[in-house]
RNA sequence: GGGCUCGUAGCUCAGUUGGUUAGAGCGCGUCCCUGAUAAGGACGAGGUCCGAGGUUCGAAUCCUCGCGGGCCCA
């Protein structure tokens, strides 16, 4: 006995109960005991940053990371899951901010840093709760008890574990980066801030002189510059001195720390003459127009020279005052001083030309003026032509503080100033007072620039100014190589990222800007020496405690002591942990103190797989780390690909990809993580970005409570690859749950419904059970009726024989990370067992003779249900173990029945598993597949389809039984495979003979096309014209060359010959005939109507309607009925002659031909005949 | 502005190493079935595979350019 189904299955409350009942039996905990000892299967958990509520793009990350460990779980591997949650940055920062009414910086310190930490300890917490429950529902289990969270001081010290090593290897250092710097606030933005705030502005554009400096006696370096210095006199003569670079900007403040001008050294320059001021100029050839224009007086262009031939060239700046004193210890010039180079030479430190990519010609001159202050790519620059000289030690020129008014170094009139403010002034200053050494006017043109600027988006009126700011960086640019090997190896999906997005992101690889200014993060270990600097980096607390005279003036005792509720992790914490001073080791007196910053909260990410097992300070943290990597798998959406797939790799290539790591943890590339998926960006009903203001999707819980988890599941599974970037739609999920779920239902109902009105019992002790001679063990089939499937007839061999085929490729699928085809293949096996198994083997469950073929048909029913709920348990977790409970364990957990691997049953006393997950994944039996039969079975669908397409074009309906169709087969062998399923064919077509026309020249012409496929490699060029050739040939002589062994053809002057498989032979119906058509042939129907098919159509309405009042009166399915029936004396006279069909095929054993007193009848007309019916049961 | 990616039926999406009737589900139309039943099924209509060039015997598929959406970075 199955424990009967309700009548209407709720999806929704039963995988609550199944919740309870893992819940219960600990069925997570048993499926990792049950793999104890056994081969790992790595997952990495990402942790989800808990500044937000989850939505259901989250759902698909979380379903993705549940789906594979769960099979690979049931396929005999050992799959850990560690949950963890990212708890650290400005987003958490920022929540709390909002609550409590401020924003920057100075408003914090305000509001107290200990207090403000303490409030985003709290805020992680409420948020991660909700994760909780999403992660619960949706069935993904993972580890959330022992969850890692980068807050807690073990992994905090893990953090610092690395961190340390890096700086001791010297790939740690301080430096500066150009930040989008809010002056008034005193803080830089995030990008994603920046990005709110542009406004389109008016900014000055000003065209500014760099005069020349007169290098004679100089050495002019390479060849094109000498020849460009000739050209010059050539051109000018002595008035070649009075040649200026032309140099455009639209920040004139920045022009007070001008460090060099950059050109594109592949682009094109030319030298010309201005003929009212006499003097010339070096611009972009292609400009030289539009800034004539400008000015609206011509320019002659003299001669063009690469940008190549003016780097070097040394000029002087518009405000070389500011910088002319003695920053070098001379009282030269700053553009005067050399420094070393490493290659022994020397360079002078600034105001030269330099070559850059960057440099365009799309606005401009060509010519860029360089503030490595004040820009990014100018910065870069610096940077890149820093690594030329000894201990990079050229200078980065800033005049401007960090509110964004000038310093005292600059003239006068602008100290103190808002530099925004004085680029009037500048300008006035430039054209009026500051000259070239011939005496023009620096200033050669000004006009407006309207563009896009940044504003801070809490203070509209605020322009935001691109300003260096000191910074810790990872010295990652050096390891570029080692990532790029390590990459090569990772298994991308999809493989587009590996070289694309990532690859591209790792062969630009700039150095790690690893610090943050802020409070709410790991803070940076490194302690400094306030006299002289010296740095040292910390790994953990108890090293800081142990350092000579370290104390922290027993704050935390203190603070502990006030509030025992103090978490311990903020220990390692700001603003406690800058607390902590001890001697310094260089100088007696002086002591060490931490840097301020913390740091980027994406190092913490990607610092996981060591840290989440507080590597290596914490006991047995290195065997456990050891253990679990690299990861088999990691899986996060698109936007992770800079942030946590990146910070993966490059922290593990850094610390674990050399030789100097312990043996235990040498892995070969890749590491830390084999195979990522990268799943697309889930977008709102309307295409848009997810937006809760905007309320574009639902939320999972809704989503749970409406659909449920597996509808969720399956719809994210089986709905597009993964990597597609969905748009969510509702409706979707419905139709995805009913498209296979409810589908799949119907199946288990139908199988349950009878298999318990029939007594079928998966264990039958009463039943003599039989050897199974495929088993070495002395294993006994013990369901009712049970035998080998190869005994059971041809329909049972079908699908069996699918569901094999089926395992393989969704195991294949699987295997290689592709949930989605793994779908399609489930589905398709619902599908043929729904539509074509059950749908043909109803009449097998109905009849009321127990005989071997009706054992047959239940068992392989329910083998096939059993092995589908294991097959679909990854996927849909929830109703797959109701299906298991149901099919195989009694109410009181007694086992029905165990199958071992092969699907083949053995003892029922083995005890099956107490869940579904507990099982082994199905495994494929050759043996049980028949290529052979799948195909025939094929094509019996295909021709029955077009049988009916047939009968629906003559108009006669399936119940109207005809007595001949043809069926024409394109290809001969197809003929004996059609002719043992003549049968099967008949009977769904509701047809009483089906014949195969051999010579079917009256329904159909034939058409032989060539097979391009075979044929393009063969013949080439020829291919084309081919197809005309054989267009042209009769087709009957073109069959009957076939059949002899081949077309011989003349095509053009050329022989071809063209075989078997060289062609195709199409078959299409001639008009008049009810005929359709499909690859595999043409069915026609002939449509003459005897009056025994009309009679028989009359039956089969009537039963019709009987079957219609049996459901009307809610009648048990076996209940045994007597049909009254009141019909004219020719249509009662049929319906005797048909007593014996109306038993069968209603349960009628006894048919009256009068109404009975009192009852309702159904009025009818069948074909004309009215009739009356009223049905009683007996 | 740069990089990556996508653009296939009314909608949401597949489309295997380039191969000649381009698929699925939903929706729509017509109909069937009724012992799985507040289900199920059949058949049909619907496509210049974003546009333009190119490579090739052959392009939804490969290349270039353009248009449009998305993401990341400026």
């Amino acid at each position: 006995m199955f424990e009967p189904l309700p009548a209407k299955f709720d999806f929704v409350e039963s995988e609550k109960d199944v919740l309870a009942f893992w819940e219960r039996h600990g069925v997570f905990q048993k499926s990792l005991d049950q793999r104890a000892g056994a081969e790992r299967f790595v997952f990495y958990e990402g942790p989800p940053t808990a500044n937000g509520l989850p939505h259901p793009g989250h759902c698909l990350t979380r379903a993705m990371k549940d789906l594979f460990p769960r099979y690979q779980t049931m396929c005999g591997k050992l799959v850990e899951r560690k949950a963890g949650w990212d708890t650290h940055g400005l987003p958490v920062e920022v929540e709390v901010c909002k609550e409590l009414g401020i924003h920057t910086k100075e408003e914090i310190e305000a509001y107290g840093v200990e207090k403000f930490v303490r409030l985003c300890i709290e805020s992680v917490f409420r948020y991660t709760r909700q994760w909780e429950e999403m992660t619960k529902r949706l069935g993904f289990w993972v580890n959330l008890d022992e969850a890692y969270v980068t807050f807690h001081q073990s992994y905090v010290e893990s953090v610092w574990w690395g961190l340390k090593t890096l700086f001791e290897r010297g790939l740690l250092y301080q430096g500066h980066k150009v930040v989008w710097w809010w002056a008034q606030g005193g803080t830089a933005l995030s990008a994603g801030e920046v990005g709110e705030g542009y406004r389109t502005v008016d900014d000055p554009s000003v065209f500014v002189k760099f005069p020349l400096v007169d290098q004679e006696g100089e050495q002019a370096t390479g060849e094109e510059v000498a020849e460009r210095r000739a050209n010059e006199v050539t051109h000018a003569g002595q008035a070649a001195t009075r040649t200026s670079l032309l140099v455009w900007t639209t920040t004139p403040w920045t022009l007070l720390d001008n460090h060099f001008a950059a050109v594109n050294p592949d682009i094109q320059y030319s030298f010309v003459h201005d003929p009212v001021t006499d003097e010339y100029f070096y611009v972009a050839e292609t400009l030289v127009e539009t800034i004539a224009g400008k000015v609206k007086h011509e320019l002659v262009p003299l001669f063009t020279c690469s940008g190549r031939a003016l780097v070097g060239a040394r000029y002087i700046p518009p405000f070389r005052d500011v910088h002319y004193d003695n920053t070098f210890g001379t009282d030269d010039t700053f553009g005067s001083v050399r420094i070393k180079l490493t290659d022994g030479n020397t360079e002078y430190v600034g105001w030269r030309v330099l070559a850059a990519d960057f440099v365009t010609v799309d606005s401009g001159t060509g010519l860029v003026h360089q503030a490595p202050a004040y820009g990014e790519v100018d910065y870069d620059l610096l940077e890149s032509e820093r690594t030329r000289f000894d201990n990079r030690d050229v200078p980065l020129l800033c005049c401007v503080k960090l509110d964004g008014t000038f310093t005292s170094r600059v003239p006068e009139e602008y100290r103190g100033r808002w530099i925004k403010d004085c680029d009037k002034d500048i300008i006035r200053d430039l054209r009026n007072n500051r000259m070239t050494p011939w005496g023009t006017s620096l200033l050669f043109h000004q006009e407006t620039y309207r563009h896009d600027y940044p504003f801070c988006p809490r203070a509209e009126d605020d322009p935001l100014i691109q300003y260096a700011r000191k910074s810790w960086f990872v010295r990652t640019s050096e390891y570029k190589d080692e990532f790029l090997k390590n990459n090569a190896g990772i298994n991308w999906l999809p493989e587009h990222i590996k070289e694309g997005r990532f690859g591209d992101f790792l062969r630009n690889n700039v150095d790690w800007a690893l610090s943050r200014e802020r409070f709410w993060g790991t803070p940076l270990p490194i302690w400094v020496c306030e006299k002289c600097g010296k740095m040292e980096a910390i790994g953990s607390l108890d090293e800081l405690k142990a350092k000579p005279g370290a104390t922290d003036g027993g704050m935390w005792e203190r603070k502990k002591a006030e509030d025992p509720a103090l978490p311990e992790h903020l220990q390692v914490h700001k603003p406690y942990i800058d607390e902590w001073t001890f001697d310094a080791p260089c100088c007696a007196g002086a002591r060490m103190r931490r840097v301020p910053e913390v740091i980027d909260c994406w190092w913490d990410a990607g610092s996981m797989p060591f840290a989440q097992w507080g590597f290596p300070h914490r006991a047995g943290s290195v065997e456990k780390f050891a253990n679990a990597f690299p990861a088999n798998f990691i899986s996060e959406a698109l936007d992770q690909t800079r942030g946590w797939f990146y910070g993966l790799l490059a922290i593990s290539s850094l610390l674990f990809g050399n030789d100097e790591v312990a043996e235990q943890l040498r892995r070969e590339f890749p590491h830390p993580y084999k195979t990522c998926i990268v799943l697309g960006l889930m977008m709102g009903e309307d295409g848009l970005k997810m937006s809760k203001r905007k309320k574009n999707y639902k939320e999972p819980t809704w989503i749970f409570d409406h659909h449920g988890a597996d509808a969720l599941r399956w719809f994210l599974f089986s709905g597009q690859t993964p990597w597609t970037s969905v748009r969510f739609q509702e409706a979707n999920i419905r139709d995805a749950h009913r498209e296979f779920l409810v589908r799949l239902y119907n199946v288990f109902s139908f199988f349950n419904i009878y298999a318990n009105i029939d007594g079928f019992e998966a264990r039958d002790e009463g039943t003599e059970g039989r050897k199974d001679g495929g088993n070495d063990e002395e294993s006994v089939a013990c369901a009712t009726g049970y035998r080998p499937v190869s005994e059971r007839g041809e329909l049972d061999r079908w699908i069996i024989s699918e569901l094999h085929r089926t395992t393989r490729d969704v195991r294949a699928s699987l295997d290689r990370f592709e949930n989605y085809p793994a779908t399609q293949k489930l589905n398709d096996l619902v599908d043929a067992l729904s539509n074509w198994y059950v749908r043909r083997s109803r009449e097998r469950f109905w009849k009321s003779e127990k005989d071997q073929d009706k054992w047959d048909a239940y068992n392989t029913l329910y083998d096939v249900l059993v092995a589908l709920s294991k097959l679909i348990a990854p996927f849909t977790p929830f109703f797959a173990e109701t299906m298991y409970q149901n099919l195989c364990k009694e109410s009181d957990g007694a086992t029905k029945r165990q199958s071992d691997e092969g699907g083949r049953p053995v003892a029922c006393s083995a005890g099956a598993p107490d869940s579904v997950h507990l099982c082994s994944y199905p495994v494929v039996d050759e043996s049980l597949i028949d290529e052979d039969l799948a195909g025939e079975m094929a094509l019996v669908r295909q021709i029955v389809s077009l049988g009916r397409a047939a009968r629906t074009a003559a108009k006669l309906k399936v119940r109207q039984p005809l007595a001949l169709a043809e069926v024409v087969l394109a290809k001969p062998e197809f003929a004996g495979w059609l002719g043992n399923h003549r049968e099967l064919v008949a009977e769904e077509l509701n047809i009483k003979q089906i014949e195969l026309a051999c010579d079917a020249d009256q329904y159909v012409t034939y058409h032989v096309k060539p097979n391009f496929k075979a044929i393009g490699p063969k013949f080439g060029g020829l291919a084309k014209q081919i197809a005309p050739a054989l267009a042209q040939m009769d087709p009957a002589a073109a069959r009957a060359a076939l059949d002899a062994g081949g077309i011989s053809l003349k095509v053009g002057a050329q022989d071809v010959r063209l075989t078997d498989e060289d062609v195709e032979v199409r078959l299409e119906a001639k008009p008049g005939w009810s005929a359709a058509q499909g690859r595999g042939g043409v069915v026609v129907v002939k449509t003459d109507l005897t009056p025994e098919l009309i009679e028989e159509g009359l039956i089969r309405e009537l039963i019709h309607h009987v079957q219609q009042q049996r459901r009307e009166h809610d009648l048990a399915y076996e209940a045994r009925i007597t049909l009254h029936i009141e019909a004219p004396d020719e249509f009662a006279e049929i319906v005797r002659r048909h007593a014996g069909v109306l038993e069968r095929e209603c349960l009628a054993p006894k048919i009256e031909y009068s109404l009975p007193a009192g009852a309702a009848p159904l009025e009818a007309k069948v074909e004309g005949h009215a009739i009356r019916i009223v049905i009683a049961t007996q």
